[in-house]
DNA sequence: ATAATCCTATTGTCCGACAATAGCAATATG
DNA sequence: CATATTGCTATTGTCGGACAATAGGATTAT
């Protein structure tokens, strides 16, 4: 007897939709900034009417493969690491990830990226990173919107200074889950600003030195000081983001 | 005169159906596990057409948040570490991440992760890995599709044992997309099993000693041995994986 | 008691229609 | 002639209804 049948493959119709312009957009049949035909043409390629071929296309839209142009028309992207960091950002909280996870997190990746980044930062990059701390030291005290967003841009600076999309998108999300609450603790630590001024001027001067250790060490202060400061907020680390 | 008008709100209704859902699940008022009301029952509910509330359907199902259940009916679901560390790598493989990327991710992350691994790992945790141990000491030398499960479910188990989801899902992502290559280099490096083995023992060894160091440095040279892998398989490491 | 069959609720797909909108062409106005 | 306005057209967003396919549960037959 001859070998048993494969059970045959039973999707939905929208379902292959999706995957048939997924394989063309990975295949490069559809290229980045290409744009998609109309539904009506895609309802005749396809064999299908307009309501399967829009349910597909929203599985396409919201897997961030395809956006929005003018006229609304839909044109093919490839998924950069921020879309990346967001969508698992978002995931992450849905999920109810805690404070202690995202710092715990924070706490592993961020000094090694800090070393990382005393090798590569280019003398450029490593101006950068001084421009955004003086502005952070310009900023008046009291404003906390100003401070946590110099703040955060500090760390999107080292984490696109890395040059390696992987490590990007990761580092980001992590930004973005902090983003929200670290607003909450400067708000409540006022020594917080003074000491964040410090511990950046010291990893700037680490990275012009390239001196890999120097950056790690200041950068698990760093985010030492940041727990300490959700201990001095009050926030329960085992609480939920978000 | 007063203000100017704010830009008022408009998003298509299927957008809306899919952001309340979504806000109704991210505040507990649907909760993990729960069935989600029939599409006609949702018709009613919002006051919009079939057609409609699919589309926002599809919205959900991308993005994780309801899955199938028996008879079809959806359930929802928070979105786990894996199912986040699934998209993700696929994102990246969309993206065009090379292997050089990823490699550099693992070569930074993993060593990190062991050090944590040995201090957290339970006697139990430790014991599992062991046994993922000598399983693979077990499978045939030629059997590269065994081998290489069992390689990444030795990663996947440190992974496990952080006992941090953000952590594990990015580890898994990663995982992930080492999964296909290594398949390719373990066919083609004949003696990299031996070396596979001999890390993993050492492995073991820190983690029962909980010597981060040791962890630390043997996952290392863990991770160095997959590049000689990837050198010796002749991988271009500036090309897309996937 | 078990297996086969029917019933029903729900999803998947289709069709046709029309309103809303954005871009473009034609026109009016100075 | 240049600019602003208007109308045209292609496309998307939404609607309503229809029916086939399917899965589970109820019912019947053996």
């Amino acid at each position: 007897m001859t070998k048993a049948f494969q059970p045959l493959e039973r999707a939905p119709a929208y379902m292959k939709v999706f995957r048939a312009i997924e394989q063309r957009i990975s295949d490069g049949g559809l290229k980045d900034g290409a744009h998609l035909p109309t539904e009506a043409e895609l309802c005749t390629q396809f064999g299908v009417t307009r309501s399967t071929v829009r349910e597909g296309l929203r599985l396409l839209e919201q897997t961030g493969l395809i956006v929005r142009g003018p006229a609304k028309k839909f044109f093919i992207k490839r998924p950069l690491a921020s879309d990346i960091a967001a969508a698992a950002s978002k995931s992450f909280a849905l999920g109810g990830i805690t404070f202690h996870e995202v710092w715990d997190a924070l706490a592993t990746l961020y000094p090694q990226a800090a070393r990382l980044a005393a090798k590569r930062l280019s003398a450029e990059k490593v101006a950068e990173l001084n421009k955004v701390r003086t502005t952070l030291a310009l900023v008046a005290n009291d404003d906390h919107e100003a401070t946590v967003d110099c703040a955060v841009e500090f760390f999107q600076q080292i984490a696109k200074g890395l040059d390696n999309r992987v490590m990007l998108a990761m580092l980001q999300s992590l930004n973005l889950m902090i983003g929200e609450s670290l607003r909450h603790v400067i708000a409540r630590a006022p020594k917080a600003k003074d000491r964040i001024l410090n511990a950046q001027k010291k990893l700037v001067e680490a990275f012009e030195r390239q001196d890999a250790d120097l950056a790690a060490e200041w950068m698990t202060k760093h985010i030492d000081d940041l727990k300490r400061g959700y201990q001095v907020a009050k926030v329960d680390m085992d609480e939920a983001i978000l």
